[in-house]
DNA sequence: AACACTATTGACCGCATGGTCGGTTTTGTG
DNA sequence: CACAAAACCGACCATGCGGTCAATAGTGTT
């Protein structure tokens, strides 16, 4: 058996996903070429093709790669509550806003069968949050609880369309601000 | 002087708008070709461009008027309360959703010139939204006001993310909903 | 050292797209 | 009615894109 694959493969294939993401969240994914992407990571487009069969396929990377990550840091903070999880998510996007930006609206321009498992991780995600508001408000019913729990995320989802991380709060005190505010929010809520 | 533009000229400009948003909000804007756009319009592309002569002169004519509208329909509320804005712009949205989609994700695929017009008309719903918090909640600092404030809209521009029509609480139940939420969550915020 | 496979590249291809053009039909106006 | 401009179309063009290929350089294994 002559050789596999180098050493370093694995690193050289996420620093195509970062340098990547970070390009497709720019210039947005349908605008942005491979060529470009290529540029941003300082090597040919050949070599990508070399990793990637498919543009699509690099996406799928990025995206799945991002969205375990998540997974992964949300089911940590499960116990602490709501506050704890949206500290946990909002801090895990902190060098992910590029990766995060594509999940949203870049995601659905992949074929439904690379879709799917992508979906799957959202709604563990989803399911996460949603059984935490369940706890502060166990008597809400199951639509109700369905419209909050994306009111919640379309809080946090947005966030990176207006922070600027050198201008207003930072990362940690916006945390801070919206888990008591959807804090109150829950608790106030007549029913 | 032989003949000015047909009578109907507003109305068929109208209709180029509603047909193109809705196939670039389903196709995605920068998928989305000319020759589909005409498709979906039932006319040929040549046609299109007798109205319009860039494809982005069609997307800018699609988020201004859609803007404006909103505008009016917010400036209107103004006097209600943030309950009363909420309603109005959730109500807005209506039969908009693939115009409001267009906003959030293609305003930025505009040329800089073209944006700051759109991005003016954004401001001014921002500010009557900060207004009608801070009239609630006059005591918070400027930065925690414009986080708030971009809470709610994160609130909003996500609900065509996940809501469906024939599914889960209809649009006003949600704006009733979501209303008493922020407002308990607004009054509830320590400080 | 010899080998076999990986890593990497520049040049190339076919195709879809935004946009144009020359032309025909329709219609308001004098 | 005459006629000029608007309304509308099919065919066309140039460009940029995703993706391929043939070839070279590099490297772990025997």
């Amino acid at each position: 058996m002559p050789r596999g694959v180098a050493r370093d493969h694995d690193e050289k294939r996420a620093a195509l996903r970062k340098g990547a993401a970070r390009y497709f969240a720019r210039q947005g994914y349908d605008r942005a070429s491979m060529t470009g992407a290529a540029r941003e990571c300082g090597v040919s487009k050949a070599l990508i093709y070399h990793y990637y069969d498919r543009k699509e396929a690099l996406l799928f990377d990025i995206l799945e790669s991002h969205l375990t990550e998540l997974v992964e840091m949300v089911e940590e903070a499960k116990d602490d509550g709501l506050p704890g999880l949206i500290r946990a998510i909002l801090m895990a996007y902190a060098d992910a806003d590029a990766e995060h930006k594509l999940q949203i609206d870049a995601l659905e321009t992949l074929p439904p069968d690379m879709q799917s498992p992508l979906i799957a991780l959202q709604r563990r995600l989803v399911v996460i949050f949603s059984d935490a508001i369940r706890e502060e408000r166990p008597d809400l019913q199951a639509d109700r609880l369905r419209a909050l729990t994306m009111s919640v995320f379309g809080i946090l989802n947005w966030f990176y369309m207006w922070h600027r991380p050198d201008k207003g709060l930072t990362r940690e005190d916006y945390a801070e601000l919206v888990a008591k505010f959807i804090d109150a929010g829950l608790s106030g809520l007549p029913d």
